[in-house]
Parts: structure tokens; C-alpha cells; sequence
DNA sequence: TTAATTTGTTAGTCTCTTCTAAAAATATAA
DNA sequence: TTATATTTTTAGAAGAGACTAACAAATTAA
């Protein structure tokens, strides 16, 4: 059993997320695109990929791919994961701009428990195809009030869409 | 006109924030105090009051009280209307523990926008009362999925309560 | 009012994450 | 294949924010 105890700051946790971002762009990553992406120098990369290296989640042979190990792929992916439902509950739910909402979800993604995931991950199942007797579902209803301030009845919405 | 460009870091952000709790608790802060909410040493706190004081954002005499200036009050009542719309969310929404929605509200709150905020702040208003024919709310019906996993329908939802 | 205790301040150190500048390795062009 | 350009690495410095330890002020008890 390893330490399970990865107690990542939110930095190094960029690191991870770009890095499986790049090898699922481009097939693989490297120190300058980590950097490009990260908006910092190749040495500030360096430095993380010599931590991350020790922590044993990154593999990194000099001057070559930077790739991540299992327990590194996990902490990656977990991290997206959380990115994407984020992104998904600012744009479909709360409406906001992709672009806005793209570095909003850069930031909470960190923040947010195991437990939140789970619940927006389920909230999202429990929205998917309508489940009431009337077409209408909550977003769209939500959409309305905001462009509108109005709240309408469901039995007020157009219907046969 | 002041410098708007109140671009501060979460830790300030902490600072001010508890700041204000403590006097709207006990009428007024103390280094002491805030050093024991934000469970940082003494020291740790004078070092940022020093930097808020030169930002003109909090006033403090020598052994003396912790106050906000008027620019600093508004930092801080934003960082806590945000908390606060936060921890309604993690609670009343996805129901989660308040223990833990007020740990990860804390969080939560340096990271998102202001329009984030209006957002949820609107979604609660859409929420508010139920506005449609029928007397479940979205809440309800998503409290009952998870629990049982079973997406209801309005009409089998049962009435008159 | 002096002594003891609590509270606040200062100085200096440490860690994290970034940076710059220079050196080394690799890749590309002539 | 040598010269040039690009990429990576190293070394060292800087800033933010925490800490400890020692000192100073303020408060409370004798």
C-alpha cells in the first residue's frame, strides 16, 4: 500500500492536469509546453517535475517526455474531473461565459471536496432527460427567470417542442 | 478615487474577513483573536496587518484594536456575502454537512467571480417560494434522488402536505 | 505599587513557488 | 559534419506567508 496521503498544493496540482492535458492533446508532454500552458518559465517547471518526481508521480528522464505514473495519472484525472463538472455547472446551469467560466473552474477545481464532486455529478444525473410529466426542466425554466425575471409556471410553458 | 484594483491574495482576503466577523461577534478584533479564528501565530498577524494597514485597508493603534477602513469593510463584506451564498449552496442545495460546506465555503469563496455570485444569488431568489403549479420544488425532488435514486415525477409526488 | 501574567511586537529563519541568467544538451540547417 | 538555433537544466535570488524566540507593553493580582 502507498501513502495515500497526497497532500498536493493547488500548484503542483496544475502541474498533474497539464501534463495529462498535453499527452491527451499532443501524445505526450514536455517541460516548455507544461510551461506555455502554466504561463511560467521552464525552470519553475523544472523545479515542480523534481518534486513531483520524488513524490513518485511524475517520470521525467533528462531532456526527455515527462509522462506521470499511475498514482500521478489518478491525482491528474481526479483534478479534471472536478475541472469538468465545474464547468459544466457554470455554463449549462449558471449560464456563464465558457471563457469566464473555463478559469473559474481552473481555480475551485483545488477547493472542492470529494463529496461536492459527487453531489454536482449526481445532480447532473438527476437533470438528465426530463423526469417530470411536463417538458419543461428546471434549466430551462432557470434561463428564463434570468433573461426575464419572470418565473413561470410549468403549466404556462410553451409546450410540444 | 481610490486604486480599485484591490488585488489581493485569499490569505489577505482571511485577514479582513475575520476581522469583520470578530467585531460584528464581539464588537470589536484583536490581534489575539484573529490569530486564533485563522489558527495562525500572533506574529503571523502582524505581519499582515502591517501590509493591510499600507493598503489602507485596515486602521490599528499599537496593542490597541483591529479596524476596517471603509474600503476594507467592503472587501470584506463581499468575501463573506460570497461565503455565505456558498455555504447555502452546499447545504440547501447539495445537501451537504455544514461542518464541511462551512470548511469548503471558505475555500470556495476566494475563487469565485462576482458573477458567479450574482448568479447563485439569483438562482436561490428563482428557487424561493414554489412557483410552479405543483408543490414539490426542484430541491425536494432532488433530495428524493439522493436518497432512493429514483427520479419522481411531479404527478406521483404525493400532495396536499 | 510592585510582581506576575497575558498580550502584542520585532527580528530573523524557513518553505514554497516563482524568476533571471548562464551553461549544457539536443535538434536543425548549411 | 560543423555551425546555429532551440530546448532544457542548473544555480542563485526574490517575495509571500508562515514560524520561533526574545523582548516590550498592558493588564491583573498581591
Amino acid at each position: 500500500m502507498v501513502d495515500q496521503t497526497n497532500n498536493l498544493s493547488s500548484t503542483m496540482e496544475d502541474y498533474l492536469e497539464t501534463i495529462l492535458g498535453l499527452k491527451q492533446e499532443n501524445g505526450f508532454a514536455r517541460v516548455g509546453k507544461i510551461a506555455g500552458k502554466l504561463k511560467v518559465k521552464s525552470s519553475s517547471v523544472n523545479s515542480a517535475i523534481k518534486y513531483l518526481s520524488d513524490q513518485k508521480l511524475v517520470v521525467h528522464e533528462k531532456y526527455g517526455y515527462v509522462g506521470l505514473t499511475k498514482e500521478g495519472e489518478k491525482v491528474a484525472s481526479d483534478v479534471k474531473s472536478k475541472h469538468d463538472i465545474l464547468f459544466r455547472f457554470l455554463t449549462e446551469f449558471l449560464m456563464l461565459d465558457p471563457r469566464e467560466a473555463e478559469k473559474e473552474a481552473c481555480c475551485i477545481e483545488h477547493s472542492i471536496s470529494k463529496k461536492t464532486f459527487e453531489r454536482l455529478t449526481k445532480f447532473f444525473k438527476f437533470l438528465e432527460n426530463d423526469f417530470t410529466a411536463e417538458k419543461p426542466n428546471v434549466l430551462q425554466l432557470f434561463e428564463v427567470y434570468l433573461k426575464t425575471g419572470k418565473k413561470i409556471k410549468l403549466n404556462q410553458y410553451p409546450r410540444g417542442n
